[in-house]
RNA sequence: GGAGCGGUAGUUCAGUUGGUUAGAAUACGUGCCUGUCACGCACGGGGUCGCGGGUUCGAGUCCCGUCCGCUCCGCCA
């Protein structure tokens, strides 16, 4: 039906006659004739109706916004001084000979070229919000980056193998999302969290080039960047090193950035996991900020000031200071206040800083609540350490270690926006030598940092066991921007280290054969030493697109709440459902709202 | 589970110390203008002020509860 598409009807076919399709974008009644601008996924193209043309005229003059139409017409320049430069076709216009009304619509409940219009009416009508430019824009978006994505990993000898979508419920990792069998009463699927065992099994049947787009499922509370379902880009290799693999993805996306949004990444530093954490209080640091964190503990250990020298003499916590250049005359005490605030959601109990009036009047040329309680030697120990000029201020976060690195990792982010210094660009890093476990204090057991299925550094289950807290993994992370995009680790292909795992991790024997079983078989029949990583491509289009939350790039994304306001999901089902299901609920389905 | 912000016309919002008939812009409808392109002009229709309860002579406004949206903490191996 269609011959053209709207965005592409050029000067070069002046005089030619076109069928174009489209929806009504805006209609326009001047000078005795009427004006359609009509849009498809191209663009947009003004089509004129002149009463001499009677028929079409009348046809026209019934068309109302969103209207479905085609139009055949001939193409001619627009008349002097009347060039638009805003339309896509803004030195042509389609003189219209005919109307067909493909479609008639209900007037929007927004119009397409509505930037202003809220979160739950964008989600409730998805397919009008979609018909928007930038929403056409960050869809192309994604299918590019997904076919260079596909064409990188072809031309590298990977091959795309699907795998399951109902599979084992995992105990370890984010909550599942459950589906009941029907043939099985009483037990259920999970969906993958990611496809992570099914990948290491195929490195164990020789498929040592892997690659999957893969829808994954957690359960877990949203946020800008965390969709309940989410796609990653999954990859496993075999006889691949660490540093092999991080090339090979470096190399990927790296030509994605060229290719796509014509950057140049450079190559991406290493950073171990210790310095991130210690300069930036980040396990992803935005490098584009050039805040840092710098260690004051040594300076204040014997100060008669229980708030700096407690933690200064514990081992578990950590004295820091973040020094902010020209913080005196760009943050008010107002905004100092609310500095103090915003660190308390992170468990830091208060705000420590200093303004650096004069340094050269020593003491005198501070300005701070805190400087009382500091000798000499730790004033001025702090002012050389930190670089501090005349002008700047120095905050403090001095509690439990991590206390300290979330607070003021989050403090440094947001300072650094809110005044300016974080600069503009890409900065791109690996973050590598994670450690392998985490002490949970509750839970009074080691936790994987990564996932138990993380190689050991050195691979050595009595090593590992001498020391869980002190070994190292062979994982990586690669972060863009402050937004970690991609994680992975060469793996375990032993089953005496796997063990070794699950062990520390407080999984039985018993546990292990229940959940693991198939895997730590497949270990002992000969798997290859292999490795992996997955990219979160939600997050990576979402930076590309320059948006701040992954619903932009998704087509049909779920709210805070997990729940589509389109279709209503999730919703209650028919109670035979359930029985067939051998599901029995526990509450009252609640009532449905009223439409 | 917790914190913050928000919910008033189809949409985006304003609404003062509680006080007459809840406004604006835009969208929509009718007419005029007649080469517009964020057109312009005139007129018109359009509101359970998220929901429930309370205080009050009187609640969009104050209080309590609740639901929904967004951001964040927890959570996300």
């Amino acid at each position: 039906m269609r011959s053209h598409y709207c965005g592409q009807v050029t000067e070069r076919q002046v005089g030619e006659t076109v069928t174009v399709c489209g929806w009504v974008h805006r209609r326009r009644d001047h000078g005795g004739v009427i004006f359609i601008d009509l849009r498809d996924r191209e663009g947009l193209l003004q089509c004129v109706f002149d009463p001499d043309t009677q028929d079409a005229f009348a046809a026209a003059d019934r068309l109302r916004s969103e209207y479905v139409v085609q139009i055949t017409g001939r193409v001619r320049p627009r008349p002097a001084g009347t060039e638009n430069t805003q339309l896509t076709t803004g030195k042509i216009e389609v003189l219209g000979q005919s109307v067909t009304l493909l479609n008639r619509a209900e007037t929007p409940p927004f119009h397409p070229d509505d930037e202003t219009v809220g979160e739950d009416t964008r989600l409730k009508y998805r397919y009008i919000d979609l018909r928007r430019p930038e929403m056409q824009k960050n869809l192309r978006l994604r299918h590019d980056v997904i076919k260079r994505i596909r064409d990188f990993m072809d031309a590298n000898g990977f091959i795309d193998v699907e795998t399951p979508i109902l599979t084992k419920a995992t105990p370890e990792g984010a909550r599942d999302y459950l589906v009941p069998s029907r043939t099985h009463p009483g037990q259920f699927f999970a969906l993958p969290q990611s496809p992570q065992l099914f990948k290491q099994l195929l490195m164990m049947s020789g498929l040592d080039r892997y690659y999957q787009i893969a829808r994954c499922f957690r359960d877990e509370d949203l946020r800008a960047d965390r969709q309940p379902e989410f796609t990653q880009l999954d990859v496993e290799t075999s006889f691949m090193s660490q540093d092999q693999i991080m090339s090979l993805i470096e190399g990927l996306v790296k030509d994605l950035f060229q290719a796509v949004m014509g950057v140049d990444l450079g190559v991406l530093p290493h950073m171990t996991y210790a310095e991130a954490m210690q300069r930036y209080g980040s396990d992803k640091p935005d490098l584009r900020n050039p805040l840092e964190l710098i260690e004051v503990a040594d300076l204040v250990k014997d100060v008669d000031f229980k708030v700096f020298a407690t933690p200064a003499n514990d081992p578990k916590c950590r004295v820091a200071a973040l020094c902010v250049p020209g913080g005196r005359e760009k943050l008010s005490r107002g905004e100092i206040d609310k500095c103090t605030e915003f660190v308390k959601i992170y468990g830091a109990r208060g705000l420590a800083y200093i303004v650096v009036n004069d340094k050269a009047k020593g003491r005198d040329g501070l300005q701070s609540p805190i400087v009382k309680n500091l000798h000499d030697r730790a004033l001025a120990g702090i002012l050389e350490r930190t670089g501090a000029q005349d002008g700047d201020v120095i905050f403090f976060g001095a509690d439990k270690w991590k206390i300290v690195c979330d607070a003021l990792g989050a403090l440094r982010l947001k300072l650094g926006n809110d005044l300016g210094l974080t600069a503009s660009g890409w900065r791109a890093l690996w973050v590598v030598d994670w450690p392998m476990f985490e002490w949970d204090e509750e839970a009074a057991r080691w936790v994987s940092l990564h996932h138990p299925f993380t190689a050991p550094k050195p691979f050595d289950a009595d090593a590992l066991r001498a020391d869980p807290g002190a070994t190292l993994s062979q994982g990586y992370d690669i972060v863009l921007n402050g937004v970690e995009v991609g994680g992975g680790s060469v793996r375990i292909h032993t089953a005496a280290v796997q063990q070794a795992v699950f062990e520390l991790l407080g999984i039985g024997p018993e546990e292990q054969e229940q959940k693991f079983g198939f895997l730590l078989q497949a270990l002992s029949y000969g798997a290859p030493p292999h490795g992996g990583i997955a990219l979160g491509l939600d997050r990576l289009v979402m930076l590309m697109a320059g948006r701040p939350s992954i619903r932009d790039v998704i087509a049909f994304p779920k709210t805070q709440t997990a729940h589509c306001p389109m279709t209503d999901a999730p919703s209650s089902v028919d109670p035979r459902q359930l029985r067939e299901l051998h599901v029995r609920s526990t509450v009252q389905p609640k009532a449905d709202p009223v439409a």
